[in-house]
DNA sequence: TGGCCTTTGTGATACAAAGCACACACCGCA
DNA sequence: TGCGGTGTGTGCTTTGTATCACAAAGGCCA
């Protein structure tokens, strides 16, 4: 494993490192902002400075996927950001469901970053009674019995698990069975997936937790 | 930089790798757990079983630090997290801060799970006159022209940057100024940093960017 | 007490990622 | 059309991290 919060079990589609996959939406948010500032083209030099990496870093990056730079020039913003889109499968929309409707769930269905980007959140699931049935954020709520029907129906490739950590697993498992490639567990564990399946955790505490060592 | 959104400026205070630092907040969870469980003695190979890692890898790890096992038996569980708990600063709560009220510092200021490990949020700031005064979740909120004054008074160590991405540089100067040195970055952005301060980036975008690369 | 079993702690090794440095490509201009 | 300047793409080196594999330590029981 690279690095804590993050596995992937995926039978790797290609010998490409996973940091390198990590870094490309970095690149990809870059090119975009340099774009709106009317920017055409840019250097790899350019570009590390806005995200703090060695120039060559970014070259080598580039280089698992193809060509994409003039020498003497640089790269062409647009053409580069469309490019890279394509190879993280961002040139298309995800539909994506959050399965866990409280406190948690409800800030990530609510929260307004996902949709321009891509991706769609089109089911919420929850466990309880007394909250399966209501329309949250213009979701229907569905119990979690119904996963695997509405997975399919909507062809929804991406879960994100906001339940709490004791039932995490299970939720975890239960997507993994409904056929979801994709999971963001906000849980704080370390779930087990089979090859294939690729989780991201989203844990501040752990983070909290690792930079106290380092005041002093 | 070993991971995106990780980015740690600190005059070393060791020549520990930073991966491993990252780590140890996983291992004092699980040992909690286990704790929990009743269980008293536990064997790297359990730890691993449960944190989805080698055995080995755990040793190793522990190892930087001392020698907290016996051959043949294990680790006493209770005894190795208060141990690392000491080693990660965790032995004592830090008063945080939160800058930016909008709907995410709202869910952050609001979220339980910091308290029960130490993170008490002491402050909230916000640059708008028609939040600032405001009482949310029980925190009166602040001007950022306050900043430097409330986090002396109140020692602050620690920030979290739930402003939106055109501020967070300016907002995470600010903090730098005020003398904070662990920032908790929720904005898209990679910010520059000096020396001795830590920041972690908590990005679900980045993370959901990256695994889309695998399905297929 | 001695022998067997278990599991640590750690050098040595293998693997992975980052950075260097330069040949080569391309641009622009005279 | 040739030359100077710039910045890519990449083989090679360096640095960093994970894993292996085994000697030594401790527990337990006959």
């Amino acid at each position: 494993m690279t690095s804590p919060n993050i596995s992937n079990n995926s039978s790797s589609p290609s010998n490409i490192p996973e940091v390198v996959i990590q870094r490309l939406p970095l690149y990809v948010r870059a090119l975009s902002q340099f774009a709106i500032s009317g920017d055409n083209v840019i250097s790899s030099e350019q570009l590390g400075r806005r995200l703090q990496m060695t120039p060559a870093q970014i070259r080598k990056d580039l280089s698992y996927f193809g060509r994409f730079g003039k020498q003497g020039r640089g790269y062409n913003v647009a053409s580069l950001e469309t490019r890279l889109r394509t190879i993280l499968g961002l040139d298309r929309a995800w539909n994506t469901t959050v399965v866990g409707m409280g406190r948690l769930g409800r800030a990530v269905v609510s929260y307004p970053g996902f949709a321009p980007e891509g991706f769609n959140i089109v089911a919420a699931f929850d466990a309880d009674d007394d909250i399966v049935g209501q329309t949250i954020s213009g979701l229907n709520v569905h119990s979690i019995s119904d996963l695997v029907k509405i997975v399919k129906e909507k062809d929804i490739k991406i879960g994100i698990v906001t339940v709490p950590v004791e039932h995490a697993q299970e939720v975890i498992d239960a997507l993994v069975d409904a056929g979801i490639k994709s999971i963001l567990n906000y849980a704080p564990l370390s779930p087990k997936v089979p090859d294939g399946v690729t989780v991201r955790g989203i844990d501040p505490v752990l983070s909290l937790q690792s930079m106290t060592y380092y005041i002093r």
